[in-house]
DNA sequence: ACTTTATAGTTGCATTTGCAACTAATATTA
DNA sequence: TAATATTAGTTGCAAATGCAACTATAAAGT
C-alpha cells in the first residue's frame, strides 16, 4: 500500500498544510448540507468584518492573510451578493470600512452553528491542553519567521 | 493600533494558515540568498521524489496535497529544467516513476543545508515536547476530518 | 474471455492568484 | 507650505489552479 511508503517522510510544513486544508474542507462539507451560496474565501473575509465591526479592507487582508487585490475582489462579490457595503472612513478617506448588511447578518446566524459543529468535529480526541499547546506553538512558528524578516 | 483590534479574534485555521505560510516564506527567503532557480511548488514535488526513490506522480500529489494536474505540470517544468525524468513503470504501464537526474541530485546537495537552517530558525524557542505535541495534534486534526469524509 | 469499473496521467478551459503599475488621500520633512 | 514619501485600495495582465473530459492501462465481475 502506498500509504506506507508515504507515511514516514511527512514533513511539518506538509502537516500544517494538510491540517489547514482539513479544517477548510470539513467546514465546506458541513456548509454544503445547507443551501448557502458562499465560498470559503468569502467566508474568510466575512469573518473579520463580523468580528471587528467595520473592518477596513487592510484589516480583512491581515487577518485572512490574503493579498489586498484578493480582498478587493472578494468584497466586490460580497457586495454583489448584497452581504456587505463599503463605507468610506470619514476621517481617513483612503480607508473603506466594510459593513454587514441585514442579509449579511442573517447569513451569520445560519453559519455560526456550522462553525461550532465543525470545531466540535475537528477537536475530537484532542485535549484542552493539546489545543493550547497547538496554538502556542503555531504562534511561535509565526513569530520566529516574522522576527527574521523584519530585521 | 490595528494589531490590537486584530489579535484577539484569531481562529485556529488562520493560525494554521499563517504558520504554514511562515514556514514557506522562511525557506524561500533562505533559498533566495543562493542563486537557485526553483519555486516552492517545484520543491514540494521534488521532496517526495527524493524521499521515495522513484515516486509515482500520484504519490507526489498525495504527499504535497496537490491536484494531479498540478503535479503533471510541475513535473513538466522540472523535466524542462533537466532535474528529473519520467520513466514508465514496467509492471503497471499507467504509472510514471519520477527519477532525479544527476543535476537534480546536485540541487539537493545545495538545498539540504537550507532546509536545516530553516528548521533551526523556525524551531527557535520551541521545546522537543512541544514539537511532538504539535505533530500529534496536527495528525489528529487531519484524521478527524478524513474519518468523517470517508463514511 | 468479455464487459464493466477503476486508476494514472494528460489536456482544455474557466476561475483565481499575485505582482506591478496606477489613483487618491494622508503623513513627513525640509 | 511645498515637495516627497507612505498608505489604502483598484486594475491589468501573466501565471497558477482546479474541475471536467479524455486516453491508456489494469482489475473485477459475470
Amino acid at each position: 500500500m502506498s500509504q506506507e511508503r508515504i507515511r514516514m517522510g511527512v514533513k511539518r510544513h506538509l502537516l500544517l498544510s494538510k491540517a489547514y486544508k482539513a479544517s477548510i474542507y470539513r467546514f465546506l462539507e458541513n456548509i454544503s448540507e445547507l443551501e448557502i451560496d458562499i465560498t470559503f474565501d468569502e467566508w474568510m473575509i466575512l469573518g473579520p468584518i463580523w468580528n471587528l465591526k467595520g473592518a477596513s479592507q487592510k484589516e480583512c487582508g491581515e487577518i485572512s492573510t490574503k493579498d489586498k487585490t484578493a480582498v478587493t475582489r472578494i468584497i466586490n462579490t460580497l457586495e454583489e451578493k448584497n452581504l456587505v457595503v463599503r463605507v468610506s472612513d470619514q476621517i481617513d478617506k483612503r480607508i473603506k470600512r466594510i459593513i454587514l448588511t441585514k442579509k449579511g447578518e442573517n447569513l451569520f446566524d445560519e453559519i455560526l452553528p456550522i462553525i461550532e459543529k465543525t470545531r466540535f468535529q475537528m477537536n475530537n480526541d484532542i485535549s484542552e491542553d493539546e489545543l493550547k499547546t497547538l496554538d502556542t506553538v503555531l504562534k511561535k512558528l509565526i513569530d520566529n519567521h516574522e522576527r527574521l524578516t523584519k530585521s
